[in-house]
DNA sequence: CTACATCCTCTAGCGACTAGAGGAGCAAGA
DNA sequence: TCTTGCTCCTCTAGTCGCTAGAGGATGTAG
């Protein structure tokens, strides 16, 4: 019962996560579950909104449900070492680099293909023509 | 029933997609239903084996089950224009290149973090804080 | 004849939501 | 007071592209 509530739907224009998307959160537990009015409503306050908006700019940043469930424990204790909260975010530095890396192969091959089709027929089409072409090892599909 | 047949296994060695793969294609229509043997084993000529290696190459692309139906399609009627081919693998580009470029403001993002990050206490963690901090736009979430 | 590999079908699970059904609560205007 | 219309509730099922596993049939080598 803090001084000021928010019901789920200005909890989420507030915070910038989607209602549907704050109740699947209190049901996977990375939200402990909201307090609620006679009603069965569930209401937020300000620490519900700051957490919330923590874990939004973690997901946008990639992290995984996860990673957020260790970082914001981590968070809730703050003298503990952040040794922990750091090896998180490198691991994650270093799987983006690496998908960095591996979109920009995908893109320059992309960009192959488009730049060397005539537009003619399908019969002389670069871009059907490089996708039937076998000549690659056997590489793990890019995901996205 | 043509000259020369695999069994699914060496289809799956041959083609480089795996033996449970194949048959979710043949399973969503992305590959014809295989012929089989009198002892209901599926078999894959030539053919068959080149679709695999079409529909692995385009994965790997990163284009959606969907658009490798289509550019399927188009493979196989070889004086269509090939205009709708070259659609998709310019409307993947961009996707692509979106792509980088949001994972590449990611990358300085976590670098930062990373970098100013002095890893004592949590207290005083720049991870940590740079996540909670709420002054970002509400963007949308990152894909990976 | 017996291992053992490979194959078959079927169902369920992954992650992180999203969509929709079917119903209840609540505030404001007539 | 009633009614309109918005927000909220729970629950189930669907998304995508596979992947895993159960439980059983078939094929092959020794």
């Amino acid at each position: 019962m803090s001084k000021v509530d928010f019901a789920i739907g200005e909890a989420a224009r507030q915070s910038g996560v989607k209602v549907p998307t704050i109740r699947y959160y209190e049901q996977i537990g990375l939200l402990p579950a909201a307090s609620r009015t006679e009603g069965n409503r569930r209401l937020y306050d300000r620490r519900d909104l700051d957490r919330l908006a923590f874990i939004r700019h973690a997901r946008e940043l990639g992290f995984e449900v996860d990673a957020i469930r260790t970082l914001l424990s981590l968070q809730d204790d703050p003298e503990q070492s952040c040794a922990a909260a750091d090896a998180i975010a490198k691991a994650r530095l270093i799987e983006v680099e690496k998908r960095i890396a591996s979109l920009n192969a995908l893109r320059d091959e992309l960009l192959r293909m488009v730049e060397e089709c005539a537009c003619g027929r399908v019969g002389d089409c670069r871009v059907i023509e490089t996708l039937a072409d076998a000549t690659h090892a056997h590489g793990r599909l890019a995901e996205a």
